[in-house]
DNA sequence: CTGAAAGCGCTTACAG
DNA sequence: CTGAAAGCGCTTACAG
């Protein structure tokens, strides 16, 4: 009884052969995107449409012998701001290539947990594991991803990778170019908030910042570069410190969102406003920043784009049974302008 | 050759049936959990640990005719929250039934995008349907939803939906349990920001408030009762309108955590001193309450919890062939006490 | 270019 | 309780 309701719905290739009037296979042919003759390709066109067929993925799989899954190691704490939009990437390339996604939990400071959920990962079945950042920059380093023959993509590591393939934006680049748009707004003393040392993004979004003043010839005052931890908390802190100096910035950049709401709040506390009186501008574009009154000019990563790109090379590398070329794939990023950073402001700041 | 290959690693239930000398039924039954022999039992489960045998999911729906994959809505904007607890405890449950996740985004605010939405994903095989706050609320409204035969669950809803499948906290309860600990605090004048009120949870949440302090006896200041609209800005206005009343709170309380940061924020432009001065305390426990400082008090989800017990549903009723009852089934939330909140200020508040 | 055959790895009835 | 048989819906070689 069951199995009749079951079937009596099932509208399979065989359906829709008969309906067309030609056999099974080319209208596998067809659906796979494989030459047939004009008039065969039209029938089963049809004939799919009338029907509303929808392939059977598990026998899909099943027979091809493909990938059926791939793996996202995810931090436990789950604090990272890019997790929705990645997952949202991922699950769009899986859903397009019929994968199956299995997830697995892993602390980012661990190594040798890091290797196990992987290792659980593939033992479940999946052809390729994605990397998030942290963990990525972590395993890139071990002995054991240069022996692994398992298909491992890395998800916007601070820095370039040697030896693994990975999916980032040039962090140097943009944080050069934010720096030249508050440069070009006439700001000439910008502070900045650097990551930890101990990140990968520590040097690239360091590194840009510098480049573009010394692209114009600027000094570089070393009291406006400070130290963050990447939090709200430190940005503040940092923040503060600058703006007590006796020749306090115009401007603040800052690695992150967080840093730079922290810069944000610090300047209010102090009774400066933004913009008017300093312009404040962040990386990441996480939610913080369009939370945040002024909202934050930051950049923005092409995140969905990027987990798709790295799930479309981890299925591939995965059916080709060839791991991925360790190349860095580069997506292009955007300043994204906002409220909170202007024109230099016309009266000098206090003090001084 | 290739297949050669991917055969040669292949090890199926026929690999652990030799192994263990038993018939590939036997084997299944184990896998199963149905009853066999124990010699049986320990046998394949001898073989099964020494082969590292992992089932082929593909394999496995295809022949039980079963569920292969069940669909969630997004919204384009991805704004929430709560969306990567919500995907991670999606991916948990889908990881473990195995069954595909597909996904197709549909605005919030056009029912009949939804709809199309919902069967786009189940076009593409989807056994059911998870639907996220703000769309379920709002196709819960509609005709078609009591004459679909389709498995749907609404996640984490504002209100009770008649008709319709769901998993949520209980609002009302949250919230007049955190106004009542503000009461036990010592607070007597506790400020509250609602949710606009084509919410759902402008209702409980509010009534939670209201509950809480006619518990005690306590006269209602509508003053203190002032709508926001659960982004910062609107959450800075309200507190700074509270805050420069003649008698002002000694605490606030509001309907989502952005509002809450907003009258930190505001807080500390007025000068005045969290917690010391004024209590704060929020609603979800976003990313965001633990990025400010102090940090907030805040209400919290079991999201991933809640996100896993929806696709459990959705699975069951999908392979069962019959819609999920109409039920809602309560998790519970807890307060988060931080740094935010403390006892009520000694000395009193300026003014007044 | 097309189709009949075999098989992917598992489960569901059905005899024993 | 156990096993031989058939089949899930598709794809891969292989003849025509």
């Amino acid at each position: 009884m069951k199995r009749a309701s079951r079937r009596s719905k099932a509208v399979t290739i065989r359906t829709v052969a008969k309906h067309a009037g030609v056999s099974p296979m080319s209208v596998s042919n067809v659906l796979n995107g494989r030459r047939v003759m004009p008039e065969t390709q039209a029938a089963v066109e049809r004939a799919l449409a009338e029907l509303d067929y929808t392939p059977n993925s598990a026998a899909r799989q099943l027979a091809s012998g493909g990938v059926t899954s791939v793996g996202v190691l995810l931090h436990p704490a789950l604090e990272q701001d890019f997790l929705s939009p990645m997952l949202v990437g991922v699950l769009n390339a899986t859903s397009k290539f019929g994968v199956q996604l299995i997830v697995e939990r892993a602390s980012y400071d661990d190594v040798t947990e890091a290797w196990a959920a992987v290792r659980a990962l593939t033992r479940r079945g999946a052809g390729g594991v994605l990397l998030p950042p942290g963990i990525c920059e972590v395993m890139a380093l071990g002995a054991e991803t240069a022996r692994t023959d398992l298909a491992l993509v890395a998800f916007a590591p601070g820095r370039d990778l040697p030896g693994m393939a990975s999916v980032r934006i040039d962090d140097f680049a943009a944080a050069r170019d934010m720096t030249s748009m508050l440069l070009d707004q006439r700001h000439r003393r910008i502070g900045f908030i650097t990551a930890p040392r101990s990140l990968g993004v520590f040097e690239s979004r360091r590194g840009g910042y510098l480049a573009a003043l010394h692209a114009r010839g600027m000094e570089i005052d070393h009291d406006l570069i400070l130290e963050g931890q990447m939090d709200f908390r430190s940005g503040f802190a940092a923040a503060a410190e600058m703006l007590n100096l006796a020749n306090p910035p115009t401007a603040i950049f800052a690695s992150n969102d967080d840093m730079a709401a922290g810069a944000l709040v610090a300047a209010r506390s102090l009774g400066i406003d933004v913009p008017n009186a300093l312009s404040v501008a962040g990386f990441d574009d996480t939610p913080l920043a369009t939370k945040l009154w002024p909202p934050l000019t930051t950049v923005r990563f092409p995140v969905i784009e990027m987990a798709e790109l790295a799930i479309e090379m981890l299925v591939e590398a995965a059916r080709s049974h060839v791991p991925p070329p360790p190349v860095t794939r580069y997506l292009s990023y955007s300043i994204v302008e906002r409220a909170s950073t202007g024109t230099e402001p016309k009266a000098s700041p206090p003090a001084s």
